[in-house]
Order: C-alpha cells, then structure tokens, then sequence
DNA sequence: GCAAAAGTGTTTCGTTTACACCCATGC
DNA sequence: GCATGGGTGTAAACGAAACACTTTTGC
C-alpha cells in the first residue's frame, strides 16, 4: 500500500515525542522552541521533539531528540499527555506523546546554543506547527496543577537560589502576587529548603545543615525557656538587660537549596503535600 | 521485512488503548477486567482494551474496545498516561494510551453482562496480563489525586445518592475515615450538590432545587432577623415561646444529586477547588 | 423496644492572611 | 543619604477538626 521496508497487517500510526521546556529567566516563565526546517510547517515555531525510536522508551526518544536537537540535557521529564487527534500531521497518522521539562536559569540566559533553538517568554509565543499551540496550554495548565504539589520549581532555578528569586518564579508561573511574608514562612515550613551557608570563612563552627522545622522548634523553645515554659525557677531577666542570644538575622541574599533526600523521606513518611 | 499490506519506511510501534473502569459496589472500590482469550498472557485477567484505528482518537479507540468488550458505555473517559516499555508486549512493540474511567453503581452490581467482564474489589485483584498491574498502580494514584479536586466521584454513584454513600465513596477511594458532620458540610458547602426531592405528594409549595450556599444562608439571616441584626426594634421573642420557624430536619435517606450546571459555572468563576 | 445508622450545630484549634518596621545594598 | 529591595513577627480572620445528642429505621 505504501512504500517502505516495514510492513504491518494493519495499519501503525507514527509516534512522536515532543518536549514543552519551561525556563525562567528570572522574571518571566519562558520556552524553548526551535525553528522547523523542513516541511510541514517549514519556518514554523515547534517544540523539540521527533519520531520515537522502535526500541526507546518515549522518555529516551524525548530526551534524545531534546538533546538533538537543543544540546539540552535534561534529567527530569514529566509526560502529561498524548495527543492523538487525526489529522494533527498531515503527512501520516502521527500521535504524539508529550512531556515537559524544568530547565535551570543559567540554561535560559546561556541563550541558544542550538542553532535553531530560541526561548520565548510564554505571554509572548509566535504561532506554533502542528497542534502545539494546544499541547502548550495544556502543558502550563499541568505545570500550573503540579507545581502546587511537586517540587518541579527547583528546577527552574540554580542550584542556590534566593528567597525572592522563589518567589518570583511562583508569581509567574501561578499568576498570583504573594505577600513576601507569608511566602517565606510557607516555604520554610515545608521543610525540604536547606540554608547554603556558602561563607565559611568567618564562622569556624561549622553550622550543621539548618532545616527549618528543627529551626523554628529551636527557637520557640529558647523563648520558652526564657520567659518560664511552666516553671520559673529562674529568675526573668529584665526586659532591657536581655540581650537574648538571638539568631543573627540572614543576610540580604541568602541562598537558599532544595534537599532531594528530605523531601523524598517527607513524602514517603506521611500524607505531606507542598501546597502553594 | 515483516509481512503484511501497511508498509512504512521507519518501523512503527503498534498502539493499543486500555481502560482501568473504576466502579464502587457500595463498599468497595472495583475494577472490571476481561479474561483474556487468545495469546499472549491467554486466560489472565488484563483491561478493556486492544489496537487503535487508524482513523479514530484514542478516546474513540477506548470507548469503542471497551463496548465491544464489555458492553459498556461511558461517556467520560480520562487520559492518565502512555505506557511505552519496549518490552511490554512479547508479540510486537505496542505502548498503550490508558484511561480510567468511573462506572454507576447500577453497573457494577449489575454483575457481569459480557461473558468474560468481571468486577473485582480492588484490594483483591488477581495478577494482570503484560504490565497491568503496574498501569493500575497508576490509575489508582492518579484517582485519588484528581478526586480531591475533580467531582469524578459522582460519576461512580447512581444519578441519585445519599451522603452516607458518597462518604463511603471517599473513604474507600482515599483510604481514611472522616467525621460524618464534617463530611456532610463540606460536601454542601461546594454548592454542587443538589437535594433530590422526589417526594413532592405531601407538599404542595414545590420547593425549588435547594443549593446548600443558599439555604445556609437563608438561615443565617432568620436567626440574625429572629435575634436582632442591628436594630432591636423588634420585642425579643421570649426563649420557649419562640417555636422558631425551623427548617424540617431532613429524612433519614435523603438522596442528593451532582448539578454539573452549576459546578461548571463554578469552575468557571473563581479559584474554586472542589478540595477534598 | 432495642440496636444501628443517619441527621444536625458548636466549640476548639491550627492555618492562612494581612500588615509595619528595620536593615542592607546600590545609586 | 536616599531609594529600593529584602528579612522578620504578630494579630485577626478564616477554615478544619473534634465532638454528643436526637431521630429514624429495621430487627
């Protein structure tokens, strides 16, 4: 019936994968868009993505064409859907299945190392090929829904980020303003953000890795422990002469660090969600 | 290279669809599988399923296997992910597009119309043909996440329902237990359910469709009016004289309804999360 | 009439929201 | 030194959780 080497009884449609890479280059949500070069949709905006080898996985098609095609390697996929509509190619019977991906901030403002690769902030897409105009509403759709419960934002980031870097990222992504407040408590709380305490050369005693459900009990406790926690056998000290051992206060910029393993074991443990 | 009249240049996956069709007896959650009749895995238990069309969705692919298969016809049907393995099928490569889908109630006690469909209670399934189980390790995560934030549930119930039902509904589905009274609030609460009167022979008035916003707030306001809103310029009814107009307590049985109307008009309107 | 299930309201607690001041940094 | 951005605590409002009694129904 039609040409070629590899001959069904009955007809296969063709699978794609495609890759929705989601950037943030510090204000706004962005993605990563190569330009076609050949037909259909010649010039055209896509997504990186291609045809799945016979013996990959979906997820090794998709990072291999990623890689392909953007020099981008990523370790974190999340397939959210298959596209399967008829005539969404119209060359043959293709349906593709989709995945997004964090990219860390330095691989947005790197620029385009591919040739053909460009970013786009997300209010501001040129048309796409194929249905990707649709498959892009439903990827910020799903990002919007798992970035409430998953973690993906630190992906978007350096390692080391800020407090208001965070929070901006949510911002946009979300679409919402938070109280800066409010934001870092929250975000404390949690319990998978680690202190990057990246200045060891004043302080010798070697700050243990601070987590900020242990810090915060610390600290209620002291206070407790100050103004009588049940019982007063100490005498209270005058309120002007107590000059409470207080925590020094960050540092404008403090870097903060997503530790995988808490969260892994906060996950695990009980029926923890991140919540934002 | 393999025989048969459908060629292509580059070799094809074949694609299959699979439906994980939820369904609630009452007590527990179920699933209905199908005895497999021919090879591979002949005689194990596996999901309403089989290849796609050429010419169809997915969507159409899986409501069209899973009537032939079962007899069954759903209207909602929900992508949950592609199953790509390359060795998920001894015969050829086949990666399956999977959907989960909620069945009435009348359905599952309605026992098993097609000779080899079957329900089983879900803590009790036997083991699955090719990946199966796996598949529905995922659909059952994937329900108990959309349920707190998507009316699915309804769809596992019959058209009408009394709130006992749909409590046992979600402790089955979430594995938890919860407080009757809580429970029952929080569903009215939504503004999505509607009380079914389908008693209209000793009243005359006609109530009209009750939504519980509404109705709480129509009570509210009595007692602020009873109780003095304000202005105090009516006498204070004295405490037992007051045979406060109350509203009759509801029967023992009392059956709702899910008014998809009003929940998309809810969706629509704000942030609104069903939440539970 | 007794046991089991179902309907209802109030209080308590924890979480979320709102909000103001001080410190650090860069111009 | 002045403006901007960033770090922190506390009080009020809201929503969630805990809880007991009464009514209905089926044996």
């Amino acid at each position: 019936m039609e040409k070629g080497n590899y001959c069904y009884k009955y007809p296969h449609p063709a699978v794609t994968t495609d890759c929705v890479v989601f950037g943030f280059d510090g204000k706004r949500l962005n993605i990563l868009l190569i330009e076609r070069g050949g037909e259909p949709f010649k010039g055209c905006w896509a997504f990186p993505g291609g045809f799945m080898n016979i013996d990959e996985t979906a997820e090794q098609g998709a990072m291999r064409e990623l890689c392909e095609e953007t020099g981008l390697k990523l370790e974190y996929l999340k397939q959210f859907g298959t596209f399967t509509a008829v005539n969404r190619d119209p060359r043959e019977r293709v349906i593709t299945i989709a995945f997004y991906a964090p990219a860390r901030k330095s691989y947005v403002q790197g620029g385009d190392d591919a040739a053909k690769a460009q970013w786009f902030p997300i209010e501001d897409v040129p048309p796409l090929a194929f249905d990707h105009d649709y498959i892009l509403r439903k990827a910020t759709e799903q990002l919007k829904k798992d970035i409430h419960f998953e973690p993906i934002g630190f992906g978007l980031l350096d390692e080391q980020f800020t407090m208001p870097e965070l929070q901006r990222l949510y911002e946009s992504i979300l679409g919402v303003h938070f109280d800066r407040r409010n934001f870092y408590k929250k975000m404390l709380q949690t319990g998978i953000l680690e202190e990057a305490d990246e200045a060891p050369e004043d302080a010798l005693e070697e700050r243990a890795p601070c987590y900020f459900g242990e810090r915060n009990e610390m600290r209620s406790m002291s206070i407790d422990a100050l103004f009588g926690g049940g019982q007063q056998d100490m005498p209270l000290p005058a309120l002007s002469a107590a000059p409470t051992p207080e925590e020094p206060r960050r540092r404008k910029g403090t870097k903060f660090s997503f530790n995988k393993e808490r969260y892994e074991r906060l996950k695990e443990d009980k029926n923890f969600r991140l919540e934002f």
